[in-house]
DNA sequence: GAGTTTGAAACT
DNA sequence: CAGTTTCAAACTC
C-alpha cells in the first residue's frame, strides 16, 4: 500500500492540491478526453490530479500491459489502445505555481507494447482553475506530449490569495520522459504555449515546437539525469521566485532486459509568497527533523537502489516515483527543504531503499514549503484473484502515484478488498474532522484546513497503487542521517468509499460511518462521493510496517511505530485491529445490504466468502446507491450500534436494543450479547437473562471465563512443548556436525551395538562355559551390559570434552 | 460440513 | 407501525 502522509501531502505546493474554490468546481467533466480551456479568470478548480477512472477501464487490462506494465506511472496500457484520460490518468497540475503533477497512472507498455502506439488523453493542469491539456503518448517513440491548454489563468488565483502572480511561461514547456524503455528514448511532455489549441492530441512531433522550459521525466531506473535538467534549471533562473519541482519516478533497475524506469518530471513553480515563518522544519512522517536553519544550502535528493542511485542535484522540487515494475512494494519519499524565497534549494535524501521497493521522493525547495520526508511502502495484499480485475482498467498492473498535495491535503488510504490495487486518495477536508488525526507537529503550521465541500468535488488523487499487502512505514530521519528510516505517520485518516459518480445520491454525511470521508468520484470527474469507511484506513495500517533498508545493508528501523486507527463501534482502535473482522458469507445481498457485515461496518469485503459481492470499488456505483438506500431508511445505519452511555465508557449500551426472544439474550444470536454488554431498558427482548444480576449470565460468564483460561492454559502449552520440542531439536541436529551437544545415544551406533552384543554373547559363552545357573549368567550378562553403557557414556563424553577442545 | 435456529434487516 | 419475508450469522449435530 502506498500512502502519502498528509505532511507529505503538505509539502506539496498548493497549485497541486488547492482545494480552495472545491465548491466553484464544476462537475463536468463527463469525458475525460476533452480538452478544456476555461477562461482565465476561473480560479474555481483545484489541481485535478485525479483523472476519471470509468468502469470501463477494466478493458484496458491487456495482456501486455498487465505482464509488463508500464512504468511511466501506474497505470498499464493496451499496446494497441488509444487511451482517454481516464486510462491515462496522468494530470499536469499548472497553476499559480505551475506544479507538475502527474497522475499516478500514467502507463505505457513496455516490452510488448507496439511502438507505433500512441495514446492520447487529456492532462488536466490546474491551480486554482483547472485546466487541461491533451497529451499523446506515443510508446513508438516514446515521447509523452502534454499540451497545456492554459496557463496563465493560474495568476489570478495567486492575486486573490495575495501571492505574486505566477510568471512562468508555461507556454512551450516539456516534459521529458527519458530512458523509456529499451530504446532510451525520451519523452516529452510538452506544456504548449496558452493558445495553443487544446483538446487535440498531438502528435510527438510538436513536442519540439517550443521549449522555453523544460520538464523532465524520466523514466526508466538506469537513465541517468539528463542535460535537460540543467536546462530547465538554468530556465528557471530567468524566472524569479519560482521554484523547480522535479517529480522522479525511479524503478528499480531490474537485473533482466526490462526497460527501467525513471520518471522525472521537473517543472519550475512560483514560489508561493509564503512567510518564512510558515516554513516548517523537515519532517518525515509527521516528525520534525532537524532543520539547521531557515536558510539551507542546497542539497541533493539521494535515492539509492541496489543497482542504481540516482542523485537529483536538481534544484526545486522532486517526486520520484519508483517503476511499477517493482511488484509490491511502493515506497513514497517526501522531502522537502527549508528554503528562503531567494534561493532554490534540493535536499539532500540519502534514503536507500532496498531491492524491489518503489519509491516516491517528493522534494520541494519552496521557501514557504515545509521540509517533509515520509516514506510509505507497501507489499503487495493478498487478495481474491477474481475481485483483482481491473479496479480502474488495469487489472494485473500496478498502480503508481505520484501524489501532488495541496497545502492541506488529505492522503486517504483506500484498500480496494477483492482488488489488487490500494488506492490512495487526496480529499480536502476541514480540521474540524472528526477523524482527522492531528498531524505531525511541524505541520501545524501548514494546517490550513480549507472547508471542504464535498459537492464540489474537492481535489482528490486516487491512485491504485501496487498490489500492498503489508504497508511498509520506516521512521522518519533527520536528512542529515546517513542510513535513514523514515515512517510516514497518517495523520489523518480517512475512509473513502467508492466514489461514483452520482451527482444525485448524497448520503447524509452526518451518519456515514466513522471516519467517513467524503470525496470526488474517482473517475467522475466533479460528480460523486468517494465515501471511505472508517475500516479502510484501519485494515491498512493492520499491515505490519516494514522497514526502508537499503540494498546496502540499510539498517531496520529500531522503532516502528503503529498508526493511529480508527474507533469503530464504539470499540477502540486496538479492539477493533487487534481482532480482525470475520469474512462475511453473503451469497444473495451482494454484500450491498446491512446483512452484510463488512458492509454494516462500512467496511469493503476483503477476503470474505461472499458471492457476487458489490462491496468493493469496482462497484462504486451499485454500492453508493445501496449506502444512500440504507441511509435512506436509517439514516442511523451506520452509526455504531453500541455507543458510549451517558456515564460514561462503562455504560455501553446498545443504541436500539436488541429484539430477542428465544434466545434469552445470552447467545450471540443477541446483539447485546454479542456485544458484551448488558441489555437495557429500550430492548425489546423476551426472556431477556443478559442483566446484570442474572443468575443464567453469571454462569455463562463463569463458564466462558473458564473456557478462556483453559485456552490460554493450553495455548501457553502448546507454546511450551513446542518450544521445547524445537529447544530439543536445536540441540541435538547440530551436535552432528560439531558434536559440541551430541546425546549419549547418538554414539550408539551400529558398530557399537554390534560390539556390545558380541560382548554380551561372549559373557553368555562364558556363563555357559562355566556351567553357571542361569541366574547367574543372567546377572553376568547384565554386568556386562551395564559395563557397555558406562564405556559407550564414556567415550560421549570424552568425544564432546574432546570436540569442545578442538572448537576452542 | 450440512442443517437448524435465531434475530436483524428488509419488505409489504 | 405491525406483520411478514429475507438474510446471514450463530448454533447444533
Amino acid at each position: 500500500m502506498d500512502v502519502v502522509s498528509p505532511e507529505l501531502n503538505s509539502l506539496l505546493p498548493d497549485e497541486i492540491m488547492d482545494t480552495e474554490a472545491i465548491e466553484d468546481v464544476p462537475h463536468s467533466q463527463p469525458d475525460a478526453a476533452t480538452v478544456e480551456s476555461e477562461p482565465s479568470d476561473d480560479t474555481s478548480v483545484p489541481m485535478e490530479t485525479d483523472t476519471p477512472v470509468a468502469s470501463e477501464n477494466l478493458s484496458l487490462c491487456s495482456d501486455a500491459a498487465a505482464t509488463e506494465p508500464a512504468q511511466v506511472l501506474t497505470t498499464s496500457v493496451a499496446p494497441d489502445s488509444t487511451l482517454s484520460i481516464s486510462q491515462i490518468p496522468v494530470s499536469i497540475s499548472s497553476s499559480s505555481s505551475p506544479l507538475l503533477t502527474l497522475k499516478p497512472a500514467l502507463a505505457t507498455s513496455t516490452a510488448t507494447t507496439k511502438t507505433t502506439d500512441s495514446v492520447t488523453g487529456t492532462v488536466s493542469t490546474s491551480g486554482l482553475q483547472k485546466l487541461t491539456a491533451p497529451f499523446t503518448i506515443s510508446p513508438a517513440n516514446h515521447q509523452i506530449i502534454l499540451n497545456k491548454v492554459a496557463s496563465s489563468q493560474a495568476t489570478e488565483a495567486a492575486k486573490s490569495a495575495g501571492t505574486p502572480p505566477q510568471i512562468i511561461k508555461q507556454e512551450g514547456q516539456k516534459l521529458l520522459v527519458t530512458a523509456i524503455g529499451k530504446s532510451g528514448q525520451p519523452i516529452v511532455l510538452q506544456l504548449p504555449h496558452t493558445g495553443s489549441k487544446p483538446g487535440i492530441s498531438q502528435a510527438s512531433g510538436d513536442t519540439k515546437a517550443q521549449a522555453p522550459q523544460f520538464k523532465v521525466v524520466t523514466i526508466g531506473g538506469r537513465s541517468e539525469l539528463k542535460p535537460v535538467v540543467g536546462s530547465a534549471s538554468n530556465q528557471v533562473t530567468t524566472l524569479q521566485a519560482q521554484q523547480l519541482k522535479a517529480v522522479q519516478i525511479t524503478k528499480k533497475t531490474p537485473a533482466s532486459s526490462a526497460a527501467p524506469i525513471k520518471f522525472i518530471i521537473t517543472k519550475t513553480v512560483n514560489s508561493k509568497g509564503l512567510s518564512p515563518q510558515t516554513s516548517v522544519p523537515p519532517v518525515i512522517a509527521g516528525r520534525v527533523l532537524t532543520q539547521n536553519s531557515p536558510v539551507m544550502p542546497p542539497r541533493t535528493i539521494t535515492l539509492s537502489e541496489p543497482h542504481n542511485t540516482t542523485i537529483q542535484s536538481i534544484p526545486g522540487k522532486k517526486i520520484a516515483i519508483s517503476p511499477l515494475k517493482s511488484p509490491s512494494k511502493v515506497t513514497v519519499v517526501s522531502v522537502a527543504s527549508p528554503t528562503s524565497n531567494t534561493s532554490q534549494k534540493s535536499v539532500a535524501l540519502p534514503v536507500n531503499v532496498a531491492l524491489g521497493q518503489q519509491i516516491l521522493t517528493v522534494q520541494q525547495s519552496t521557501s514557504a514549503s515545509p521540509v517533509k520526508v515520509a516514506t510509505n511502502q507497501t507489499a503487495a495484499q493478498n487478495i481474491k484473484p477474481v475481485q483483482s480485475v481491473a479496479v480502474g482498467g488495469v487489472g494485473g498492473s500496478q498502480f503508481k502515484t505520484i501524489i501532488p498535495l495541496a497545502t492541506q491535503p488529505n492522503v486517504q488510504q483506500i484498500q480496494v478488498p477483492g482488488s489488487r490495487f490500494h488506492y490512495v486518495r487526496l480529499v480536502t477536508a476541514t480540521t474540524a474532522s472528526s477523524t482527522g488525526q492531528p498531524s505531525g507537529p511541524s505541520t501545524s503550521s501548514i494546517q490550513t484546513a480549507k472547508p471542504m465541500v464535498v459537492s464540489a468535488g474537492a481535489v482528490r488523487m486516487s491512485v491504485p497503487i501496487v498490489p500492498a499487502q503489508t504497508m511498509k512505514q520506516v521512521a522518519p530521519k533527520p536528512l542529515t542521517s546517513a542510513a535513514q528510516v523514515v515512517t510516514t505517520t497518517q495523520t489523518q485518516q480517512r475512509l473513502i468509499m467508492p466514489a461514483t459518480p452520482l451527482p444525485q445520491i448524497q448520503p447524509n454525511f452526518t451518519n456515514l460511518p466513522p471516519g467517513t470521508v467524503l470525496a470526488p468520484a474517482p473517475g467522475g470527474g466533479n460528480v460523486g462521493y468517494a465515501v471511505v469507511p472508517a475500516q479502510y484506513v484501519t485494515q491498512l495500517q493492520q499491515s505490519p510496517f516494514v522497514t526502508l533498508a537499503s540494498s546496502s545493508g540499510f539498517p531496520a528501523p529500531a522503532g516502528i511505530q503503529t498508526q493511529a486507527r480508527l474507533p469503530l463501534n464504539g470499540l477502540s482502535t486496538a479492539e477493533t485491529t487487534s481482532r480482525p473482522r470475520k469474512p462475511c458469507n453473503c451469497t444473495k445481498s451482494q454484500c450491498l445490504k446491512l446483512y452484510c457485515d463488512c458492509f454494516a461496518n462500512g467496511e469493503f469485503c476483503n477476503n470474505c466468502n461472499c458471492n457476487n459481492c458489490f462491496n468493493n470499488l469496482e462497484h462504486e456505483t451499485e454500492r453508493l446507491k445501496a449506502i444512500k438506500t440504507c441511509l435512506d431508511r436509517n439514516p442511523e445505519a451506520f452509526k455504531p450500534k453500541i455507543g458510549k452511555g451517558k456515564e460514561g465508557e462503562s455504560d455501553r449500551r446498545h443504541s436500539k436494543g436488541c429484539n430477542c426472544k428465544r434466545s434469552g439474550c445470552l447467545k450471540n444470536y443477541c446483539e447485546c450479547y454479542e456485544a458484551k454488554i448488558m441489555c437495557s431498558s429500550i430492548c425489546k427482548c423476551i426472556g431477556c437473562k443478559n442483566f446484570e444480576e442474572s443468575p443464567e449470565r453469571k454462569t455463562l460468564m463463569h463458564l466462558a471465563d473458564a473456557a478462556e483460561v483453559r485456552v490460554q492454559q493450553q495455548t501457553a502449552a502448546k507454546t511450551k512443548l513446542s518450544s521445547q520440542i524445537s529447544d530439543l531439536l536445536m540441540r541435538t541436529t547440530p551436535v552432528i556436525s560439531s558434536g559440541g551437544g551430541r546425546l549419549p545415544y547418538t554414539f550408539v551406533t551400529k558398530e557399537v551395538l554390534e560390539a556390545t552384543c558380541e560382548c554380551l554373547l561372549e559373557q553368555a559363552k562364558k556363563a555357559e562355559q562355566t556351567h553357571q545357573p542361569q541366574a547367574e549368567a543372567e546377572r553376568m550378562i547384565l554386568e556386562e551390559f551395564g559395563h557397555c553403557l558406562m564405556r559407550i557414556i564414556s567415550s560421549a563424553g570424552k568425544a564432546k570434552a574432546d570436540c569442545a577442545s578442538i572448537n576452542c
